[in-house]
DNA sequence: TGGACGATTGACT
DNA sequence: GTCAATCGTCCAA
């Protein structure tokens, strides 16, 4: 039992739960982020990992909820997530986006930039983190990146939209950030921030 | 054992 | 708007 059971729940209000939540990188200078873009994905979604069940490179998500799962993308970027649901589920939130809050210096340093493109997309903020593949399976409670629980944020201030870069299950609204954050990724292609709110925001309300 | 692809990013036009 | 970088994993044979 650790303080981060409350995300062995549905994903997609685990997803929700975790918006405003922070983010604590102790693996070099302290780094502290506040979480403002998710996606959730769970074992019966076409697009997640353990979507065809379990193997090395995804047995993290299995671990039950309050680890962390770590992968790379497209063999170059580091992506994290919050694994949630019960233990052998396979489901978990990819973290997107975050405002930096803590360690601003050590985030330029590792990104080689500075401001909002430093951390507005799930492969910078991996790099942001220092987050690689050798992290995925530890504690998000007491591991060496954790996760600080905050208040949840007013519905109000949560947009839904479509999630980005995925070619299956494409059109699930699966994707949730703080509205009018500056920090949300902004993307190719699909509707963006701006306009998901209008789009695929229903959901949102 | 070999071929195709991916929960992305950044540079260039 | 368009496209290259880059490599582990998965599926087919």
């Amino acid at each position: 039992m650790t303080r981060l059971d409350f995300l062995n729940a549905p994903v997609e209000w685990a997803a929700r739960r975790l918006l405003g939540c922070e983010l604590v990188s102790d693996i070099g200078p302290r780094v502290r982020v506040r979480i403002v873009e998710v996606e959730a994905y769970d074992e019966h979604d076409e697009a997640s990992h353990t979507f065809r069940g379990q193997n090395a490179r995804n047995a993290a998500m299995f671990l039950g909820a309050g680890h962390l799962y770590v992968y790379r993308s497209m063999g170059i970027h580091y992506c994290c997530n919050v694994v949630t649901g019960a233990e052998g589920h396979g489901a978990g939130v990819l973290i997107r986006a975050a405002e930096p809050l803590e360690g601003i210096e050590e985030i330029t340093r590792r990104r080689g930039r500075e401001g909002i493109g430093a951390t507005n997309g799930p492969g910078k903020l991996g790099q942001a983190l220092g987050a690689d593949v050798a992290l995925s399976g530890s504690s998000l409670d007491d591991g060496p990146i954790t996760l600080v629980v905050r208040d949840p944020v007013p519905d109000e201030e949560i947009a839904t939209g479509v999630r980005v870069g995925i070619s299956k299950a494409a059109e699930l609204p699966r994707r949730f950030y703080l509205r009018g954050n500056p920090y949300v990724s902004r993307h190719h292609g699909a509707p963006g921030p701006r306009r998901a709110a209008t789009q695929a925001g229903h959901a949102g309300g």
